[in-house]
DNA sequence: GCCTTTTTTTGAATGATTCAAATGAAAGTC
DNA sequence: GACTTTCATTTGAATCATTCAAAAAAAGGC
């Protein structure tokens, strides 16, 4: 993710070029599924003025331009992807909140229709693999171990 | 959903039988894919003088034990329902939240499997469709109508 | 009925996320 | 390149679903 190729994402959406909304897009391409949290966090690295509202913001304009989707990995904070070339799910961690892409089990997008759609008028089928990671399976069977950090 | 229903049910699970937890069990029975505060409030109905607390208590014991199961409707409060038969999934308003049962697309559990579980232990797989359920279609064609109450 | 364990209550705390007003920067125009 | 308008960022505070904690009350086994 050059910077380069973040100008041009957000060019392409319609979205004005500024340093901090850059930046979260370079910060993803390092980071997938990092919370708003993370994704400050790296941001400061580079520029340490950036507000956590600011990537908030951020966050909230490249979704609803559809530059980055949000994951929502139960009762953890809310994480973000870059949307690239769609068509993958998502195992979650039910313990840490751990995100880990799979391919998608039929390998076309839309991969799934529901069998009645009740008037909903449909944009996405997400399909949510809950489990527990390695690291926590090891937590869990050992005694009471803290939750670990999800990198 | 009868008082022995849920009477039985408690008992199956391990756990004491209490009036507010039959309360809850009896009010999803009516409301499926109801809030703590719509449980609450139904609750309060015959029993006035639980606690949203409780409330919260108990949803926490019946999903622990099985008897319920939380759904997440991204940033929406969570919705609780009753886990019968299972093997069906959800279509989720990303407007108003409301939710709508749909049967599985596969038929028979488990109805997907991922094609690489890295490490992790799967106990779930979730199916959800996003989209816009028929009032909040027409609102978003009218002029910024606020968002309905779902019931 | 008594005793222990589990629930419920009450009240406060938590924390991710959002709101609001004021300042600052981007992009189009002359 | 400066001007103007529009949009982004900052700062600080607010929201609200959910959880924590301590004390009082009820459930179930003896």
């Amino acid at each position: 993710m050059t910077l380069t190729d973040a100008t041009d994402l957000l060019r392409g959406a319609g979205l004005r070029v500024t340093e901090p909304r850059r930046a979260v897009i370079e910060a993803l391409g390092g980071l997938p599924h990092a919370s708003a949290d993370a994704i400050h966090a790296k941001v400061a690295q580079a520029l340490p003025d950036v507000s956590l509202q600011t990537v908030y913001n951020v966050l909230r304009d490249l979704t609803g331009s559809g530059l980055t989707r949000a994951i929502e990995p139960g009762d953890h904070p809310v994480r973000y992807e870059l949307r690239v070339g769609d068509n993958h799910h998502h195992l979650v961690c039910t313990r840490c909140g751990a995100i880990v892409d799979v391919d998608c089990v039929v390998g076309h997008a839309p991969c799934l229709t529901p069998s009645e759609s009740h008037g909903f008028v449909l944009d996405e089928a997400e399909v949510t693999f809950w489990g527990l990671c390695l690291e926590c399976q090891a937590a869990v069977t050992t005694a009471s171990d803290p939750v670990p950090a999800h990198p």
